[in-house]
Formats: C-alpha cells, sequence, structure tokens
DNA sequence: GCGGTCCGCTGCCGTTTTGGCATCGCCCGC
DNA sequence: GCGGGCGATGCCAAAACGGCAGCGGACCGC
C-alpha cells in the first residue's frame, strides 16, 4: 500500500550509504538514488549530507525518517489488527528483554504462544542497557521484560515481579547454606563474572560499584550458557537473577542466596511498554500470557525449595 | 511522497462514493477504482461494503481508514516542521471553535497571526457540539476553542478564562441596570433566540431546560450577526458569552449581565487539545497567541466598563 | 414495464513512472 | 597515481497508472 519510497528511504538511513541499503533492498542503486532525489525535491529541503563514505539524515531527514517509521510500524500493527478480525491472530510481537530471560523463560512463553497461535511471528532482542530508552521510544519493539527502573519516563509497566539478585552456586558450597549474602561476605570465594557488566542491569552495575567489594573473578565470560556450566562445576559464585536458572534450583543443582544489598535484593522484572503506544492484537496477547507466566514464577519464588528452606516440602526435582 | 491510493481511499469513504470521489479527486473512476480492488486484494479483505448507491467501509476499512487518515496527519505536521526548520513557520491550522468566537474574536486572532507567518494557513470551523468529541478525536482538528466540558475525556485544557452566559440587552432596558439575573427573571421580557439551541453549548442548553424558565422567543434565528441587530435595536434580551460582543459592550451600546444559573455563571472558555496529539509548529504558536488574546479578554472582562459598575473608569469607547 | 440514471466494474490503449545497466566524476587510502 | 568506494546520470525496457468507452445491475419516475 504505501510507497516504495518509504521502504527506500528508511534503509539508506539504516545503512548510512545508498548503494548497501539498495543491495540490502535487492534493487539497483540508481532505482533507490533518484527515489531520494525525487523525495528531497519534493520535500524542498536535503534529507541527506553526502559524504566521503556514505549519506547521513540532516534535521529535515530525522524528522521525516521518524514519520515514515512511525507509519510502517502503525501499518504493520494495523494489518495484525484487520487480520484479527478474521479471527486468526497475526502479525510480529517485537520483543526487547534481558539477556538472563532469553535463556529459559523467552523461548519456552514463545513456544507457547507459537503453538496457540501459529501466524504470530516473534523479534526477541537482548539490549545494550544504555539503548533501553531508545528502543522503548522509538517503535522498534512492542514492549520489553526488563528491570524495572523509575528512571524510564513515558512507560508503563504492565506487570512486575520482585526478583532478587543473588549468589549462584553449588548445593556444596560453603556459602550454600546461608539465608542471604552480602557482596563483602562473597570476598575470597571465587566467582564467575559477566564481560561487560551491561550484561547486568545498570542499576546492579552502580550497586556493584558502590559496595567497596572487591570481588577477584576468576572466570569471566559473555555467555551465560558457558556461565551456567562453570557454575555447575563449582568453578566459582555467579550474580544472578534466579530466573534463568529456575530448572536447575528445582532440581536441587544450584542454589540461589539472595543478596541483601538494597538495589539488589529489591530490583524487579517487569514488562515495559511505551506509555501511549497502540499495541497490536498479538503483542497484546504475549503480554497477557508473559504477565501469568511471571505471575507464576513469582509464586514459586515466594516459596523457593531451597536446600534448607524453612518452608521445605514443596515439589522438587525428585518428588 | 504517499501512495495516491490513501488519497483515493481517504476520499472514496468520504463519499460514500466511487465516482463521487473521483470525481473530486480529478481522475478517472476507473482509475480509482481499481486502486481500492487492488488494496483490498492486497489486504486480503474487502475494504467496502458494495451498496446500490455506493460504497461503505467495512470494519476492516474502517481500521484502515484510520491509518491512513492517521498517516496523512502526521505528514501533514511533519512537512510543517520541516518548513520550520528553514526559519518560516508554514502549515495549515485547524481550528473548531464556538460560533460566538467566529463573529469577532477569531478573525482578529487569525488577522494577527496570518500578518506575522504569512505562510501559515487556517481552517476554522463552527462545530456541532455532538460533533466536538469526534472532530477533536479524529485528528480532523488541532485544537478547539470552546466550553470547557469536563466530560470529555482524554483532552488537555491548555489555556481557560471564566466567562460567563449572560442577557444581553440594549442599556435601557429595564433589566439593563441590574448586576445579576436568573433566567426566571428574564420572563415576561421579550428574548431573541438562537434556533437549534445547539448553536448555544450542550452545558447551556440543559441549563435552559433545566431552569422552568419558560421563555418566550419573540425572534428566532441561526445568524448570531441578525440576532446582534435586533437586540441593538432594542427587539429583545439574547443570550451569550459577552467575548462575541466585547466592541460593542466597550462602546456602551449593549450591556451584559451574567446569569446566576450555576452552570451558565461558571462556564468557561478555554482551548481544548486532544492528549498526546503531536502539534505542529504554527499550530503551537497558534495556540500561544489565543492564549494571551483570551487572557486579554480575561482582564477587561474581571473590570468590565459596566454603565453602573463599581469598579467604573475603567477605558469606555468615548474615553 | 420501460427508458433513464447512477452505481461498480472491466478491456483496451497511450502515458507516466520505475527499475536495471553502464558509466561518470569525485574523494580517500594505500 | 591507482583501485575501490561513493552518489549522480543517461539510456532503455518493463511495469504501473490513468483515461475512455462500455458492460451489467439496481433503482426511480413516468
Amino acid at each position: 500500500m504505501h510507497a516504495a519510497v518509504l521502504r527506500y528511504f528508511d534503509h539508506v538511513a539504516r545503512h548510512g550509504s545508498i548503494r548497501k541499503a539498495a543491495d540490502a533492498l535487492s534493487v539497483a542503486s540508481s532505482a533507490v538514488n533518484r527515489q531520494i532525489l525525487r523525495l528531497e525535491d519534493e520535500m524542498g529541503v536535503a534529507l541527506f549530507e553526502r559524504g566521503r563514505s556514505g549519506v547521513r539524515p540532516t534535521a529535515a531527514g530525522e524528522l521525516l525518517l521518524r514519520h515514515v517509521r512511525e507509519t510502517q510500524n502503525e501499518y504493520q500493527r494495523t494489518r495484525a489488527e484487520i487480520a484479527t478480525l478474521g479471527g486468526t491472530v497475526s502479525g510480529d510481537v517485537r520483543i526487547i528483554s534481558l539477556e538472563s530471560l532469553l535463556v529459559r523463560f523467552l523461548p519456552q512463553v514463545v513456544d507457547e504462544m507459537s503453538a496457540r497461535h501459529p501466524k504470530v511471528t516473534f523479534t526477541v532482542l537482548a539490549v545494550h542497557p544504555s539503548e533501553i530508552g531508545e528502543a522503548l521510544r522509538s517503535g522498534d519493539s512492542d514492549f520489553g521484560v526488563l528491570f524495572v527502573d523509575n528512571r524510564h519516563r513515558a512507560v508503563d509497566v504492565v506487570a512486575e515481579f520482585p526478583t532478587a539478585v543473588g549468589a549462584l552456586m553449588r548445593p556444596d558450597h560453603p556459602l550454600a547454606g546461608r539465608k542471604t549474602l552480602t557482596l563483602t561476605e562473597c570476598v575470597g570465594h571465587p566467582v564467575v563474572m559477566l564481560q561487560d557488566r551491561w550484561l547486568l542491569d545498570a542499576i546492579m552495575a552502580t550497586e556493584f560499584a558502590n559496595s567497596g567489594a572487591r570481588l577477584s573473578p576468576r572466570i569471566v565470560s559473555n555467555s551465560i550458557e558457558f556461565m551456567r556450566q562453570v557454575i555447575r562445576s563449582g568453578l566459582g559464585i555467579g550474580f544472578f537473577t534466579p530466573i534463568g536458572f529456575i530448572e536447575e534450583i528445582r532440581r536441587g543443582e544450584l542454589v540461589h542466596v539472595p543478596l541483601v544489598e538494597p538495589g539488589l535484593a529489591q530490583s524487579r522484572i517487569g514488562i515495559l511498554v511505551p506509555r501511549y503506544r497502540r499495541l497490536s492484537p498479538p503483542a497484546r496477547l504475549m503480554i497477557n500470557h508473559i504477565s501469568e507466566r511471571l505471575r507464576a514464577f513469582g509464586d514459586f519464588l515466594a516459596a523457593p525449595p531451597r536446600r534448607n528452606g524453612r518452608r521445605a516440602a514443596k515439589p522438587r526435582g525428585r518428588s
């Protein structure tokens, strides 16, 4: 329905080059170039600055770009809405998420959703915390499943549940019997750490910095899967929310001891939706579904089957 | 920039007929027809129901229509924004308003604005109160200068000033000396009334209905200008806010005695902007300008040069 | 019931727009 | 200075679009 020039313009801006954009679009660069020139002529202003190695949007280009992208997003949303009239939910759900949720939680949720609504597609991205604000605002994603951060403005928290960043270790670790820990108490024990602390959250980063704890990482990695294995091998303590390790905790293979540092003990994971954003039907359904699942995890974590837990007698791996 | 089919689709929906739309667009009806058919093919659903005497949007058509119109509005706004980058403010400002403001107030404001920003165009419409909600919501207008009505949801009141609906009459009218009046006190005196009470406001309509006052209209008209003349001729009392008659009141040719009925004495005129609407630069400027002017009128009315006013000694016509 | 009218739709054809290809001029880094 | 990247342009074929005439159906007034 919409003119091809919208896609062209968007791609050119994204790739920073007419030829690259044309390549990605599988059309001749001359075609893209002419469309852009014609568009600039129609607008009466330059939309790109031509540089040595490509093009860069001018201020006017940025303004138009916002309109074009919003139009494309709204078009997709509208199509999804129309498709839903026919009974079948379809469309793309675009989610940004914490890395740790991509390992266990979201795959399962996507699987369930996908089984129920086969025509729905998913785009699930882990994002650099510094990009969270922009990713939510720009409309590139429908919503995020992230640490709740009050600093985000114009964002509604649709559902949230409290979680605690804690020390993850084998059941036979000296600290495994503790009910709580401080970072300081972990000093001296080998720890495994995420490379680039932004894989944790900004909140955590500052918290780790504030507490004087000088932790000595024995192993550093940026792979959560790798760290899962080394922790299970007893090579050290990792610091995570329990949600990515639910299965291991359930089976008693790992123990999660909450940290008491304020910003860590009280952190919450929630569904963050840009305020005033119209959501596509599949996005709405997905949010509902994730909310349910988050609540279920919340209930589970409220009475965790800890090795030495007081409440004990909850279903465990060998039950 | 945007595909012609957007305009076609919009026009067809507006005119309820492909041939009429084609006529308005100055293209052959076959061209419009084919674009619509192609669009329906692309969407996979019928967008119009074909009837004996034209077409009517289906549910899917309505959804797409909303997207199309929003896209067109946003495009215009974006163009205005881009034009403003170059220093000159341009674009169309679309205002809905009270009939009474169209007579004196808005022409002057538009004139001042137009002198300052020659490239700005104006669309000023008086609207049926039943259409106010839809006109604000649909995006057909940028903002309204209307009676403030709390029943409108999702609308921000940017500026407002109190005004009182009152009895408008010649200075030599028996009731002209009064400081306030009730509708009941007007019974017995000839009144001139607007035909179709919706030319007043919904608030006023209910208020007039509630108070048991049985007023006997000597003259009924739907023209404010006509009523201005008959009131000046002494043919009766009219009920208006003073704002459309500022000049006559200032010159002492007419007297405005506020009514004390709650909904009338406390009515307020304000600038109503649909919440979360992005405004074009000229619309923002216009709102600022109208706010100033409204404030000026508010100051003037706070110390009105009434024949027997206590505060007296304010500039009058013959000063 | 019978033209007249208005509707959406369609086949045909000229015009306009769009895209592909080759090429130009430019600038930068090697 | 030379190769490789970039955007811009001329030329030509292909596709899209619009105008015209005409079809069939529904409705209305006579």
